[in-house]
DNA sequence: GTAACGATGAATTTCTGG
DNA sequence: CCAGAAATTCATCGTTAC
């Protein structure tokens, strides 16, 4: 039996270009590996997993351990590991039983009812037991070198993860935590409004201590940086050791079919130890660039950004210039890269003229491709053949395409065409026609492709479980083999990550039924619509478009705990230290980004976020610490965390500060200060009537009143006559989030209004974040602004002080845009507000670069994508990440990778 | 536009065995 | 008295039929 590597270049193609999504594979030669026979336990061969035009190496089918060639490249300490963790592991998963709830029967009445459920014991609750190996197999796939960086990279978040254990060290070990400055009366800026702000900044800059391990870890990843690669290793072995490794993986990569000179080229680059799909990658680019050097602009991307992982010497800001400052490389890599960066990127569209990027020294344009036809067609023959396809293919392919410049539309194609073949055709005449489109190109050959769902979920969604277990959760999840829809496969997914670990496992009592199959046909029917309607393409919702690898699971290395939420305080309040964070070099600096969501989600669908936005840990806060409601909701950025200062004078903080007249009716047995979240609809009348009525008594005996305050907790009744609850107010709404009383007034029908609201980010929170900003862009922010709603970022950014210079603020609701719009001018803004594009869906690439090239790049994206399949409040379809509306958080994801990706490859 | 519609998970409190 | 387990309390950017 043989196990085919392949190494897959994932690209997304902007949707609104093509009418079909296009996933472009790059297939290198064949690496094949053999297997001696199946064990039960199988590995996954996995390499790293970049953006979306990064890099997998994966296995379709398991390879066992005792596969021979594959256990040349395994050290004996792999093994041990892999044995040590089999043996712990091992134990049966059984699959949890929820508990059922029980309501007290009388609930129809308000007096001597009760609310409170009680939990039903669950015989069958049996304890959870540590993940099975599956795991393991991820330490295999991570070669020495890599698992130690992981394992040093992994500290500092495990650290983390538990603040109070921080905190208290941090103040234990030092007092040098000042507060070196404190100024006050920084006001708004007088440019961007006619009238004197009320608002100024508190400046409270404190410094941390800068520990003895964290300097030392810092030390040592730049010494790293520095030595070349098999250096890096050449202390921890003895040398024979070394060249025995060289030789083996020397000759594991010939029998790749790759050249002796590329192969120790690139084990001289990277050393022995290195990633199969770094070296591969790597002499692919060799490769490449050796049989032509204007294949196009995505394969030098590629370059790129492995030449940037493995520059650790960058600069956070990777300007080219600085990196070059900065970089201790030969002069010869140093002026490959230069070549790279000259080509890359930024391919004009025939039909798009390319507006003059200011402070531009060098040009968007690729290199020039070939002039003669034949050139091409013999470059392109030449590109097919190396990438792995079969020669007949390849010919069927050039037939059509064989002077084209594009090379994605060729490879397009050519998987097209690969995947036709490789489908059984049987099988795909009784499957239903699927809406998983195929490129373009294709669609008149091919009438209903099969795509393998195994395939697609292994190389679009890059999913890292074993064949195994998606095996058994197609069984489980129902999914069809052939054609399953992006949704079955989101749900697969989510199926995967709950159980993926029982499913790897000999496990009988796993009993879970989809949980995912209830609103299936809904998206389906949505995104058809929308298509029909012209917003987007059907296969508008691609595969997100950053999913690092999982992390090896052993016995000392567990994943790290959900972050607690208790207090919600994140990384510090004012007037507190601030705790501090790492993030790693590829994602810290500009352009910031910044995403928010409910605090609350169903269980694991924030690390599943978490994942999609660069494995940065997310921030808990609630707005109660603020303002006078509560608001514990989650953020992902990489934003500084020290120096937040935040907007003064401080707004009301309780109730009472808010709304003084309504002291003289409060109850005393109602101890409210604050209020709750506030949502989306308004407490219904026959709730207030009802309270009203019980309180025909003068004193309401203690049941009743804790019923009451329940209901007013629930929908934030204030009282504003005696024995009169009422709701809260839009206006109070308003000011309790930040914005300006009256901010929303005459754009929406009256629910809307309050939806609108409810949606909206907590202004004094967001500004708090942002304040870091305020130092870093004195002469204003360009901001990419998705899923605005009623602008509470922009608000946010206008009351700290920083000036909008170019707003792109991307809002379906018209109403919304409205209010923005409004708000715009009322506060003097004099910088631009683009509303131009209504849908995050229809922000393809191509549109990111013109509006990159429009404004010169962004410094800001942010964005708070819907919530409704994560709140609590949904008692319909609270259904996590595969909902239908809170899967827009992929293109939040997507469109802030998109434009990281370019800003940051972007000359300055 | 109105009104009726629970489940979920974290935080907190209570219980229990040593 | 304490630690861990179990029970209870509490809050939740909402959906849908009418």
């Amino acid at each position: 039996m043989e196990e085919v590597l392949r190494v897959l270049k994932i690209e997304r193609v902007q949707h609104a270009e093509l009418p079909a999504a296009v996933t472009t594979v790059v297939v290198p030669p064949p690496l094949v590996l053999v297997k001696d026979e199946p064990k039960e336990t199988v590995l996954e061969v996995a390499g790293h997993d970049d953006q979306s035009t990064g890099l997998v190496l994966f296995s379709n089918t398991p390879v066992s351990i005792g596969n021979q060639i594959l256990s040349q490249g395994i050290t004996s300490r792999h093994e041990e590991k892999l044995q040590a963790t089999v043996a712990n592991g091992g134990g049966a998963a059984a699959a949890a039983i929820r508990t059922s709830t029980q309501q007290e029967a009388n609930n129809k009445t308000l007096l001597h009812t009760s609310s409170s459920k009680k939990r039903v014991p669950d015989e069958c609750n049996e304890p959870q037991v540590q993940p099975p190996p599956r795991h393991l197999m991820r330490v295999l796939q991570a070669a020495a070198p890599e698992e130690e960086e992981m394992e040093k990279e992994k500290k500092p978040v495990q650290k983390n993860t538990n603040r109070h254990e921080e905190s208290a060290a941090v103040a234990a070990s030092s007092s040098s935590f000042q507060v070196r400055s404190e100024s006050k009366g920084q006001g708004l800026n007088p440019s961007s409004s006619g009238t004197p702000p009320n608002f100024v900044c508190q400046m409270i800059t404190t410094t941390m201590p800068l520990q003895a391990e964290e300097k030392e870890e810092i030390h040592t990843d730049d010494d790293d940086a520095l030595l070349p690669a098999i250096a890096q290793h050449s202390g921890a072995r003895n040398g024979s050791t070394l060249e025995l490794d060289f030789t083996t993986r020397q000759i594991q990569l010939q029998e790749m079919g790759f050249e002796e000179g590329l192969i120790t080229q690139a084990l001289r680059a990277h050393g022995v130890h290195a990633d199969d799909s770094i070296l591969v990658q790597f002499i692919l680019d060799l490769q490449t660039n050796t049989v032509n050097n204007s294949i196009g602009s995505n394969n030098t991307e590629i370059v790129i950004e492995n030449w940037q992982d493995e520059d650790e010497g960058e600069l956070p800001n990777h300007r080219e210039e600085d990196i070059f400052e900065q970089d201790d490389s030969s002069e010869g890599e140093r002026d490959e890269v230069e070549t790279t960066l000259e080509s890359c990127s930024y391919v004009p569209q025939p039909e798009q003229s390319i507006g003059q990027m200011p402070n531009k020294t060098r040009t968007w344009d690729r290199p020039s491709s070939p002039v003669n036809p034949t050139e091409k067609y013999t470059r392109n023959q030449t590109f097919l053949l190396h990438q792995g396809f079969d020669p007949v293919l390849v010919e069927k392919v050039l037939e059509k395409f064989g002077e084209e410049d594009d090379i994605n539309q060729l490879l397009d194609y050519a998987l097209a065409l690969a995947n036709c073949d490789a489908a059984s055709i049987s099988m795909r005449n009784s499957m239903p026609s699927t809406s998983y489109s195929v490129p373009f190109q294709c669609q008149e050959l091919i009438e209903t492709p099969a795509v393998n769902t195994v395939d697609k979920l292994v190389n679009e969604f890059k999913c890292t479980f074993s064949a195994r277990a998606i095996e058994r959760a197609l069984e489980r999840c129902e999914t069809p083999r052939l054609n399953a829809k992006d949704h079955q496969i989101v749900a697969l997914l989510d199926f995967l990550d709950a159980h993926g670990d029982e499913l790897d496992q000999d496990v009988e009592a796993c009993t879970m039924s989809n949980p995912r199959s209830k609103e299936n046909t809904d998206w389906e029917d949505i995104r058809h619509l929308m298509a029909e309607e012209g917003q987007m393409s059907p296969k508008t919702m691609l595969p997100p478009t950053y999913r690092p690898p999982k992390k090896a699971k052993g016995l000392e290395n567990i994943e790290p705990p959900e972050p607690k939420r208790k207090g919600a305080q994140g990384f510090g309040l004012p007037g507190m230290t601030v705790r501090r964070r790492h993030l790693s070099r590829d994602v810290e600096g500009a352009p910031f980004f910044y995403f928010e969501n409910v605090a609350t989600m169903p269980k694991g669908e924030w690390s599943k976020i978490q994942r999609h936005l660069y494995d940065i840990e997310p921030e808990f806060y609630d707005s109660l610490h603020f303002s006078a409601c509560r608001r514990p909701r989650g953020y992902i950025h990489n934003l500084p965390v020290e120096g937040r200062v935040k907007i003064l004078p401080d707004p009301p903080m309780t109730i009472q500060e808010l709304m003084p007249q309504t002291q003289a009716f409060w109850p005393h047995w109602d101890p409210r200060t604050k209020f709750n979240c506030i949502n989306t609809v308004k407490a219904s009348q026959p709730i207030c009537r009802k309270i009203q009525e019980n309180l025909e008594v003068e004193e309401p005996p203690p049941d009743i009143q804790r019923m009451i305050l329940k209901w007013c907790k629930t929908w934030n009744l204030v009282w504003t006559a005696p024995n009169l609850p009422s709701p809260i107010s839009e206006n109070e709404i308003e000011e309790c989030l930040g914005f300006d009383r009256d901010h929303t007034r005459g754009f929406f029908a009256t629910t809307r209004r309050f939806a609108a609201l409810g949606n909206s980010f907590s202004v004094y929170t967001v500004a708090y974040h942002f304040s870091v900003l305020k130092p870093l862009y004195p002469n204003g922010i360009r901001v990419l602004s998705l899923f605005t709603g009623i602008g509470g970022a922009e608000v946010a950014l206008h009351k700290i002080g920083i000036k909008l210079n170019v707003v792109v603020s991307v809002e379906i609701q018209e109403d919304n845009r409205a209010c923005v719009e409004a708000w715009w001018r009322a506060s003097g803004q004099t910088g631009t507000l683009d509303q131009t594009y209504h849908n995050v869906m229809s922000l393809g690439r191509n549109e990111l670069r013109s509006l990159l090239q429009k404004y010169g790049g962004f410094d800001l994206i942010v964005g708070g994508s819907p919530c409704q399949n994560f709140s609590g409040n949904n008692r319909v379809n609270r259904t996590g990440l595969s909902g239908v509306t809170s899967i827009m958080f992929f293109e939040y994801s997507r469109i802030a990778t998109t434009v990281r990706e370019f800003v940051r490859h972007m000359p300055s």
